[in-house]
DNA sequence: CGCTCCCGCCACGGA
DNA sequence: TCCGTGGCGGGAGCG
């Protein structure tokens, strides 16, 4: 996709010419850490054998050098189980005591990889879509298979984005290394950016201790601090003037001096609370770690939130005082790839491409939240940003279908403008296609509080969305705000949210969409949204970029049709609404993921790997003709309890296309649909949506005419709603997620549901027995008020004052002695613009909905 | 051909 | 001395 390329100019002084920024994506880059290629998966067969045997290849293997093995190359190939079940043997297999062993010896590594690859696509987030083409076809892992991006995001599937307090993960880099099968050379360059950002800390000798995105905002604030001090900036933007002669070195200078690295290396250490790292200090510090936090800091410093690898590389190497040299440069530009992969997979930057007068340069730019600095906000960016990430990599992966686009011109750093993101938001719908987009993140909700920045970005409206939001990965406005969110951040309780959008409702403000037949066709539209948005946690971020951005998901179209970028441009423009309308947004909450594998599951579920694409493909060019409705498209994303598995779910909702109109029965086009939830989580659940409200307080003047939009938490909106849940339709689970109209969704991706197989790890489906619920045991409204309200985050809690309750039309719920399924019907509204409906949400959820007409 | 960056040699330093 | 760490850069994959 997607180039964009940005000036030097712009870079300097965003202000000004954001407008002509291009930047790339990096797609290239980046692709190369995606998944996989499909295309270079050489269709083999797969050799499936069993793999696994690890005695094989030990045999093959020629020693025993723990440290660098020999490899195979011939057996990796042969050996490459992409089955499931092969997989999992071989991680049984490796589980054992024995594994350092058969680590060392390559071959394992080697089949390892490939297993984890299928598994990880299948079931983890990341995955995304590729991964069931892997499964089957791939063969040789390629290169790109093994990228350290790739690696770190199997790696982080492990763990818990917010693992409870509760929970103390510690991490033992033999294992990983073995699972992951990769040697613990790498899993240590992983660590060592992850440590940098206070992610993991160590706690013995091999073995690191798991902390998750809580401190995430606190350590960038602290770093952010350290760079204003060493005044990056300034340096930055010498450099840049410069022109940048690659060598340079020299104009770094200045900062430096004034500021010794020893004080980098304090950054270090700082916030790390709780983690006695007993020896790790004293150290060297390792550089990779400086240079992590470094980097870091040149991104929060800069207005445009775009940095080149040669600018960063140059102010490194300045500070560590060494002469210059070209090869020192050389080799802090490969260091910096290395952090680079990792801040990447964990959405925190997105490559891009910076385009001067000599040529396109590598660049990154910041799509992590921003505004840490006040409190919570840093919150929801951040999970934008991994939306945005993965989205990323599922462009990549998909290809270039997606969206040529990137064209547009966004505007780099938040900041700016205001304006407009919608138009650019287009996006393109290729997206749909992408696996990736599978992923799940898990967000947690800890914290989540403040977000105003949220708010707005969904809303659009308001607020700048500057700050962090205006990052790209902030948003799409225009996307979100055409979707009602719900974003709710109880503890089992992910994410949710979805959009809306009916046909008729839609209503736009700004214009949207009206494009958008409501029509039927809507679902299946709905459905390769669902995957996107499933995959994409955090959506909302990118409206500017579309490649990058994460928000994927919405974008619908296919390229055939809409193919070219303008042409979907324009529909989109219309109105962002409609096709791109999905978003999704969620949180997961920690739990889960001791799952981690769990985690994305659903969503990942091998549909999307190659061969849904195929589906999607075809069905997106159906898609185009009915439209790009969003449909509505909305997505819940629950969190499993351990118990389940890892379980996490995300159901689509549509259910019907004419839901917008008339809703007959409840159910309303969109809302969403289902939702399921282990039944532990009920009670804490703290939201609900509610659809019905009566009036949008602030919705704008988009708002359908019927429709409110449901505020919560949102200290403007005001509004309150109750409570209400409405009669309960039980639903079956899969009747619900599955629309019935919508065969297509299901088929392949539908929420990752795929009926395929999930994955080793147990991705439910909603058929799935434990998916499903039992009929009989709805819950029945009285108690999902319950739990909703009293408990843990009620609403009380999430609204605040501002927010006392929230209505909810109906909620059917099921309960299976593990899950609940709940149905939500939403009524499709949409919010349009800025104003729009959506709402913000307070600390805690938000939402917006709209209400039926 | 140039950008990426995997791979693994090898050194450092604690136990 | 062993072994965990991780610096470093050759050179290969890929676009």
């Amino acid at each position: 996709m997607e180039v964009n390329c940005l000036t030097l100019k712009d870079l300097i002084n965003p202000r000004q010419s954001r407008l002509d920024f291009a930047i790339e994506d990096g797609d290239n880059a980046q692709k190369e850490n995606i998944f996989v290629d499909r295309s270079r998966m050489a269709p083999k067969t797969p050799i499936k054998n069993e793999p696994i045997d690890l005695s094989k290849q030990k045999i093959f293997t020629p020693e025993r050098n723990p440290i660098t093995p020999v490899k195979l190359v011939d057996q990796r190939q042969q050996t490459e189980p992409w089955t499931p079940t092969a997989n999992l043997k071989m991680l049984i297999s490796a589980a054992s005591p024995d594994i350092r062993d058969r680590e060392k010896k390559k071959g394992l590594f080697r089949p390892i990889e490939n297993k984890d690859d299928a598994f990880t696509d299948s079931l983890q987030l990341d995955v995304v879509g590729d991964g069931s083409v892997d499964e089957f076809e791939k063969q040789r892992p390629s290169r790109k298979q093994k990228s350290l991006g790739l690696l770190c995001q199997k790696f982080l599937a492990r763990y818990p984005s917010y693992p409870l307090s509760s929970e103390k993960t510690t991490i033992s880099l033999d294992e990983v290394a073995v699972s992951l099968g990769v040697e613990r050379r790498r899993i240590y360059d992983i660590v060592n950016v992850l440590e940098s950002l206070h992610l993991v800390s160590r706690v013995a000798k091999n073995q690191y201790g798991w902390h998750g995105r809580h401190s995430l905002p606190k350590t960038l604030r602290s770093l952010q601090r350290l760079g204003e001090e060493q005044k990056y900036e300034e340096q930055m933007a010498h450099l840049q003037q410069k022109e940048l002669e690659l060598m340079d070195y020299k104009l770094g200078e200045r900062k430096k001096d004034g500021y010794p690295d020893s004080q980098d290396q304090q950054l270090l250490d700082f916030s790390e609370p709780d983690y006695p790292s007993s020896s790790a200090n004293s150290r060297k510090d390792k550089s990779l770690r400086i240079m992590s936090q470094k980097f870091v800091m040149l991104f929060l410093v800069s207005k445009t939130k775009i940095i080149t690898l040669d600018v960063a590389a140059k102010i490194l190497i300045e500070e560590s005082q060494d002469t210059p040299d070209h090869s020192k440069f050389k080799t802090k530009v490969r260091r910096l790839y290395d952090i680079a992969n990792v801040l990447t997979s964990l959405a925190l930057i997105k490559k891009v491409h910076v385009t001067e007068e000599r040529g396109r340069k590598p660049a990154f730019k910041w799509i992590g939240p921003v505004d840490f600095s006040s409190s919570g906000s840093g919150y929801s960016l951040e999970i934008g940003s991994l939306a945005a990430v993965y989205q990323q990599k599922i462009e990549d992966g998909s290809q270039g279908k997606a969206v040529a686009t990137s064209k547009r011109a966004m505007p780099p750093s938040g900041s700016l403008d205001p304006p407009a993101p919608l138009p650019g938001l287009s996006v393109d719908s290729e997206y749909c296609a992408h696996p990736l987009a599978h992923q799940v993140f898990s967000v947690a909700q800890l914290d989540l509080q403040a977000f105003p920045t949220q708010n707005s970005l969904h809303g659009q409206v308001g607020v700048s969305a500057a700050s962090a939001a205006s990052d790209v990965e902030s948003l799409k406005p225009a996307l979100l705000a055409s979707q009602p969110l719900v974003y709710v951040p109880s503890p089992s309780l992910l994410m949710l949210y979805g959009r809306l959008q009916e046909g008729p409702a839609p209503t736009s403000g700004s214009g949207v969409p009206a494009d958008r037949p409501p029509t039927p066709s809507v679902q299946k539209r709905l459905g390769e949204e669902r995957k996107p948005q499933a995959e994409e946690p955090a959506p909302k971020r990118q409206s500017r970029d579309y490649e990058d951005s994460p928000l994927a998901l919405v974008m619908p179209k296919k390229p055939s049709e809409a193919t070219d970028l303008t042409s979907a441009k324009t529909l989109s423009n219309g109105r962002s609404g409609a096709p791109e309308d999905i978003h999704m947004e969620a949180q997961a909450s920690a739990a889960e993921e001791a799952s981690g594998k769990a985690t994305a599951n659903c969503l990942t579920s091998s549909e999307w790997g190659n061969p849904s694409r195929d589906t999607e493909m075809e069905k997106s060019s159906k898609e185009n003709e009915s439209t790009k409705e969003p449909s509505l498209l909305q997505y819940l994303y629950v969190q499993s309890p351990a118990g389940l598995n890892g379980f996490n779910v995300l159901l689509p909702g549509s259910r019907n296309p004419q839901a917008g109109g008339a809703p007959s029965g409840q159910l309303p086009p969109l809302g969403i649909p289902c939702m399921v939830l282990p039944s532990p989580t009920l009670g804490p659940f703290p939201v609900l949506y509610s659809p019905t409200v009566p009036r949008p307080v602030s919705s704008a003047a988009g708002a359908l005419p019927g429709a409110g939009p449901v505020h919560f938490g949102v200290p403007s909106l005001g509004s309150t709603a109750h409570l209400l849940i409405g009669p309960t339709n039980v639903v079956n689970p899969k009747s619900s997620t599955l629309p019935s109209a919508d065969p297509q969704l299901q088929r392949p991706r539908s929420l990752g549901l795929s009926p395929e197989v999930p994955g080793p790890h147990g991705i439910v489906q909603p058929g799935s027995p434990g998916c499903t619920a039992h009929p009989g045991s709805a819950v029945k409204p009285q108690q999902v008020s319950r739990a909703l309200s009293p408990g843990g985050p009620s609403f009380c809690d999430l609204g605040g004052p501002r927010v006392p309750s929230v209505a909810v039309n109906a909620v059917a719920v099921e309960q299976t002695p593990e899950v609940t399924v709940a149905r939500f019907p939403v009524c499709p509204v949409k919010h349009e613009g800025p104003s729009g409906g959506c709402c913000a949400l307070e600390t805690k959820l938000l939402f917006s909905c709209q209400s039926v007409p």
